[in-house]
DNA sequence: CTGTTAGCGCGTTCAT
DNA sequence: ATGAACGCGCTAACAG
């Protein structure tokens, strides 16, 4: 059978990987000098360590990291239990968390619920029994989601959506302040007349970003041209609504829309009317989602919610209460930033 | 201090998880007769095995997978090394391995080697000190990537982006099969004078799309109009290349394009040039990316690359090297399918 | 049917 | 500086 060795290089080295008695054997030594030799102990002869060291090179040594974790307890892994079907928010939470762990230090289990609560209680059975260090938990809105409970034996962090505990760990993107960012920008761009289209009205986001975008108004003594327009978070909405509000409020010379899509359906329509952006109207939008943002005609600026670095904070309180730290409970709003472009600043 | 048990909350229950131990201590049994009562064995005396899951249930008892690991030399876990940033391809690719595992049966590693060697390297040990039952690699683009080697302990699947070497076990995109998908549709619509816009001619998708496309053609008689453009992975790209190509050769009834994000600057192009899709010119694109093909005017048409089934038969593969099954070496090239919507054919 | 023993791979006393 | 012995939590093989 020519085939019987091609299944070894597919399933790798057949015989079972080496152990640290293979190596101790090979150097001569007991376990317990070979184990010392390895992790760097100094309770051990430099010729010896040598010898180990040599002996574990030569049989491709890796020590067994399951045991060792069922001797110290921890297991250098971490969990993160996700709705996020398309992985957008997920991604950048997860090189956060990877960052803040150390890259190869700690490993994350990524696991896909979508959105179904039993298949949720599935995966997290599987963590807790593998003995996950700790629980990232990722929703794919920011409005509040069920808490899992205190009976967990590890900690258990929120990210982008927050618990509807207010004891549990929670951060999520501060979507008023990123109204305010907005505002504010369009403010220094010598705009006044500002109106604000946006998604679903039963998204936290939605409205969050819309009080944002009210009290900063308001803070300047200004006022929204019409009132809030709500409906679907696409690109067709944000044509249609542009559509409305312009041939209501033409002297508009501003315009917050609540994603980068709706934005994008804003522009064209902009376009269409044969004004200009951002001469005529400025546009600012929310996700800094950079395959939209940085295709469209002009560019958007957008407000980046700083996923990445939301994911190093949970995991900083996922390793801090793994050690033992006190973790303010609460909810903690991470602060955006606003990514400038061509919608509200004419290029040079 | 109020705060003290507020720790907890986070860190959840202090003392230590339950063994099976405990378990057994008070059920009054051994832990050989517990374990049996817990794993379902029938060598249980019924009432035995009621008394033993009700102390478990007593004190949470949640089996440590690490120990089971240990002993029978496999740990239910895999690893899936990514360079894919944005994770566009690695989501699906990941729920797909899950459904292939079954939800909850196998846990995935997920690790961002981000383009480094290096990390990649780190992260290699980081599964295999692990003990990860096998690894898939999943790249970023279609262009064959080096070889982990076959030194390995575990067997490894190469998943849209190919190993270089031969003898490894690779699925990858048929974009030549796509390319001839896309040319068939645009003549089963009535067109007969089609162009292609692509992207960078580095990438072995825009090649072998444009293979695919130029076979199609050919084998219908027919001849591509103009040269294959190729350029950026960009709607920037995809809006200069139809102007030009359109301002040249105005016969063309139908465009090819690379991607989604080319297809939707060709769409605004042609809709500055007063021409509509898809009446006079209809356009079919790659990817099928859906926040990009059902937002635009029209929704694109789009060759969807099948990767959550991609992700399924990669796991498949795993599981047949574990389970000892020959699997052959090689390149697999998983077919696409083609996504119907406005851009090709008129909405009723 | 139940309990005893052994051992998975490793780190850690505590003698020597 | 080195090694024998024990245990992490669990399952498998056997004896009762």
């Amino acid at each position: 059978m020519p085939d019987s060795d091609v299944g070894a290089s597919v399933t790798g080295t057949p015989g079972r990987a080496a152990t640290l008695g293979d190596v101790a054997r090979i150097a001569g030594v007991s376990m317990a000098t070979a184990s010392k030799a390895i992790n760097g102990r100094s309770e051990v002869a430099p010729k010896t360590r040598q010898r180990v060291l040599d002996a574990a090179k030569e049989v491709a040594f890796t020590p067994n990291e399951l045991a060792r974790s069922l001797i110290n307890g921890r297991t250098g892994t971490v969990g993160l239990l996700t709705s996020d079907l398309e992985g957008r928010f997920v991604i950048p939470i997860l090189m956060g968390a990877e960052d803040a762990f150390g890259a190869g230090q700690v490993n994350v289990f990524l696991c896909d619920a979508r959105g179904d609560a039993i298949r949720e209680q599935h995966h997290l059975n599987a963590l807790l029994t593998r003995r996950v260090d700790g629980i990232i938990v990722v929703g794919r809105t920011t409005d509040p989601r069920p808490s899992l409970g205190h009976k967990l034996p590890v900690p258990v962090v929120y990210a982008y959506a927050p618990s509807d505990d207010p004891t549990d760990v929670s951060i999520t993107p501060d979507n008023r302040d990123g109204g305010r960012l907005a505002v504010e920008h369009l403010i220094a761009c010598g705009r006044s007349r500002i109106a604000m289209i946006t998604g679903e009205p039963q998204y936290a986001a939605a409205r969050d970003r819309v009080t944002g975008v009210q009290n900063a108004l308001a803070a300047a003594g200004l006022d929204l041209v019409g009132t809030p327009m709500f409906s679907e978070w696409t690109e067709h909405w944000g044509r249609d609504a542009a559509a409305m509000l312009l041939a209501q409020h033409p002297e508009i010379d501003g315009i917050v829309a609540g994603s980068d899509q709706i934005a994008r359906g804003v522009l064209d329509t902009v376009r269409d009317l044969g004004r200009d952006v951002p001469t005529d109207v400025a546009v600012v939008s929310f996700d800094n989602w950079e395959i939209l943002a940085t295709n469209s005609r002009p560019e958007l600026s957008s407000i980046d919610a700083n996923l990445q670095q939301l994911g190093r904070l949970a995991a900083t309180r996922i390793f801090e209460a793994i050690e033992g730290t006190d973790v303010a409970p609460g909810v903690e709003y991470l602060p955006g930033r606003l990514v400038l472009r061509g919608s509200t600043i004419p290029r040079r």
